[in-house]
DNA sequence: CACTTGACCTGTCCGC
DNA sequence: TGCGGACAGGTCAAGT
C-alpha cells in the first residue's frame, strides 16, 4: 500500500500524535523488523523525546532528541498505528479494523514502542519492512538515501532536470523508469499507472522514444495524481480504513488502477490489466497507444 | 554497465 | 472443502 501519498499521510498523523512524547519501552517481536540487540536499542531510546516526523521518498524518519533517528520503511504491508487508551485517540497507516485499539497487538505486530500511556505499533504482515535506529551521520550514509532521486514536489525539479534523470533509463520502459527510486523518489505501482494515463503514454513505451514535451507531461501528471492522493489521505484497497476513521479515498478517483473492465473516464473504452516491467499494469488501450 | 530476475515473507483468491 | 499456483502497492542482490 504505501507510496509517497500514503507515507506522507502517515507522517502527518504521527507528527500530530507523537511529537513531544517520550519513548519508555520497546518490544521487538520479530527480530528482522528491527535489527540489533533490543536491550541495547532500548537503552539508547529510553527517555528520548520525539521531535518531528518526516519522510524522504517512502522512508519515514522519526527525529528524536539527541541527534537520533528512527528510519522506517513500510515496504508492501507495513503499518504504523498509534493507540492511546488514556485518551481513546488512535491513528494508523491503515487497518481494516476500526476498533484497532482493542485488537492490537495482533499476529502481524512486529514491534511495539511504548510512549508513556500510549503505544506505537509497527505491523507488517509480510515482514519486508524495517526499522533502524541511527545517529545523524549514519542516517545520511544510508545507501537508500544517498542514491534516492529528488522529491517530485521539489521546486528545484524542473522539466529539464526530470527529463535528464529519466533518460538515464533510456533502454527501459517509461514505467520501469518511474518506479526507479534513484530517478525520482516515492513513485510506486499505483501512481506510475495513474500518472502515465494522465500523460497519455503507454507504460511499456521506451524512454528512448520520448521527447521533452512527453517528459514535461509526465512530471505534471505525476504531481497532479500525487497531490490529489495526498488530499484524499492516500489509497486504500478494499475495506481498508485508517484507525483514525478516515479512509484513504484516492482509489475512488483513480483513472486506471484496479479499474480493469471498467470504462475509461475520458474515452469510455475498457481499461485493461497487463504486465509491464514485471508488475501488474493498468491502462486504457485507446488513450495510451504503444507506438 | 544497463537491465532483468529472484529473493525476502504471509495471505488471499481463483481454478480444478 | 481441499490443494496448488499466481499474485500483492517495494527494494536489493545476483544474474545475463
Amino acid at each position: 500500500m504505501p507510496e509517497l501519498p500514503e507515507v506522507e499521510t502517515v507522517c502527518r498523523g504521527l507528527q500530530e500524535l507523537c511529537a513531544k512524547r517520550s519513548i519508555s519501552g520497546l518490544s521487538v517481536l520479530w527480530h528482522k523488523s528491527f535489527p540489533g540487540d533490543p536491550a541495547a536499542t532500548l537503552a539508547k531510546l529510553a527517555g528520548k523525546t520525539i521531535r518531528t516526523v518526516g519522510r524522504r521518498g517512502k522512508l519515514i524518519i522519526i527525529n528524536l532528541e539527541g541527534g537520533l533517528h528512527l528510519a522506517i520503511h513500510l515496504k508492501m504491508t507495513g503499518q504504523l498505528v498509534f493507540a492511546d487508551p488514556a485518551s481513546g485517540a488512535h491513528f494508523g497507516a491503515g487497518h481494516p479494523n476500526d476498533s484497532l485499539v482493542d485488537s492490537l497487538p495482533d499476529r502481524s505486530t512486529r514491534v511495539i514502542f511504548e510512549l508513556g500511556s500510549a503505544r506505537l505499533y509497527f505491523n507488517d504482515q509480510r515482514k519486508f519492512g524495517y526499522i533502524l535506529l541511527l545517529d545523524s551521520a549514519a542516517l545520511e550514509q544510508l545507501p537508500f538515501l544517498q542514491n534516492l532521486g529528488p522529491e517530485p514536489f521539489d521546486p528545484l525539479l524542473d522539466d529539464q532536470t526530470f527529463a535528464k534523470r529519466m533518460r538515464r533509463r533510456k533502454g527501459t520502459s517509461v514505467k520501469a523508469a518511474l518506479l526507479d527510486q534513484t530517478v525520482i523518489a516515492g513513485v510506486g505501482n499505483i501512481y506510475a499507472d495513474e500518472c502515465l494515463w494522465g500523460a497519455q503514454l503507454h507504460p511499456a513505451r521506451l524512454v528512448a522514444t520520448l521527447n521533452d514535451a512527453d517528459f514535461a507531461r509526465i512530471l505534471a501528471a505525476l504531481r497532479q495524481v500525487l497531490q490529489l492522493s495526498i488530499d484524499q489521505g492516500g489509497s486504500s484497497s478494499r475495506n481498508y480504513v485508517n484507525a483514525e476513521g478516515k479512509r484513504g479515498a484516492y482509489l475512488d478517483f483513480a483513472a486506471v488502477f484496479q479499474r480493469q473492465g471498467k470504462p475509461c473516464r475520458t474515452c469510455n473504452d475498457t481499461i485493461i490489466k497487463t504486465r509491464v516491467a514485471g508488475r501488474g499494469t493498468h491502462l486504457c488501450p485507446s488513450c495510451q497507444i504503444l507506438v
